[in-house]
DNA sequence: TATTGTTATACTCTATAACTATA
DNA sequence: TATAGTTATAGAGTATAACAATA
């Protein structure tokens, strides 16, 4: 025994490394499930984002999501092709481009959660109900602690 | 109550969307923490994988973390740069680069792995000891069954 | 002819900077 | 002059395809 070097169980048995790794694979699956909706994870971000504020301008939503701005563009261009977002300047100001999720946009959500659900299903078949509590409740802590919905 | 259209917490709690967020923030952060080592995640990622696996070719090791040949061949310039692997041909069949980690390699991943487990205390702050033995249980369950370390 | 590693090229994602219109 | 949104441009990251050496 002693320290052999060569033992990286060290860094991958850390959270840092797994919650990486399993982010991204899962991300990679959740892409291509949504692939056939002509989303990407960001636009489904911004519905999401849109499904909790209702009405937002662009920048607000920019900030939340932490994208750049023109970024939000592009995401906003592609919804509204899509009928889920709706544009409206704001007649206070009208800089502001207000944007609202559509029921299209809305039916969209919904599938994607559904999809979300179901691949949560596949993910979590090897762990008990009591760890898939477990695991919600650890998630939605350190999400809230690193400032995401 | 009832269903209220706009309310996107479906999507936003599901464990796809906090994994792939959550990974998201955490990779970044550890990027910027090993970018004063000149590393970035996917070179500590293949020092882990020589780390458990001691000894292994380009390919070997390019289709154990699911990436293409061809980066494998700049990440492993990078490490070499650095002093962190060798690449020595495999006399049998001199087509082969095998790559090994050197001390200095050893040295450089346990400086990740101790900045991984910083990160890992920072990230898990606000749960208790029992919330952190269960979320590594589970993810290291569904880390296996994803094929990963 | 098939395979390993390498190099050349192209594509995707996203940010920064320049620009337009409103304020 | 400052800000919201847009457009143009550039950079990072990575894959695919073409190539060289070896089997």
């Amino acid at each position: 025994m002693g320290a052999t070097a060569g033992d990286a169980s060290g860094l991958t048995s850390t959270v840092v490394f797994r919650l990486g790794t399993l982010g991204t694979v899962v991300t990679d699956r959740f892409t291509r499930e949504i692939e056939g909706l002509g989303l990407k994870p960001k636009h489904v971000g911004l519905m999401a984002a849109l499904g909790r504020a209702a009405v937002a301008s662009q920048q607000e939503l920019a900030a939340r999501m932490g994208v750049a701005p023109s970024l939000m563009v592009s995401l906003a261009d592609h919804l509204e092709d899509l009928g889920a977002v709706q544009r409206v300047r704001d007649p206070r100001d009208r800089r502001r481009q207000v944007l609202t999720l559509t029921e299209e946009g809305q039916r969209l959500l919904d599938r994607c959660t559904s999809m979300a659900r179901t691949l949560d299903e596949e993910l979590m078949a090897g762990l008990t109900e009591k760890q898939r509590k477990a695991l919600a409740e650890a998630l939605h802590v350190m999400a809230k602690r690193a400032g995401l919905p």
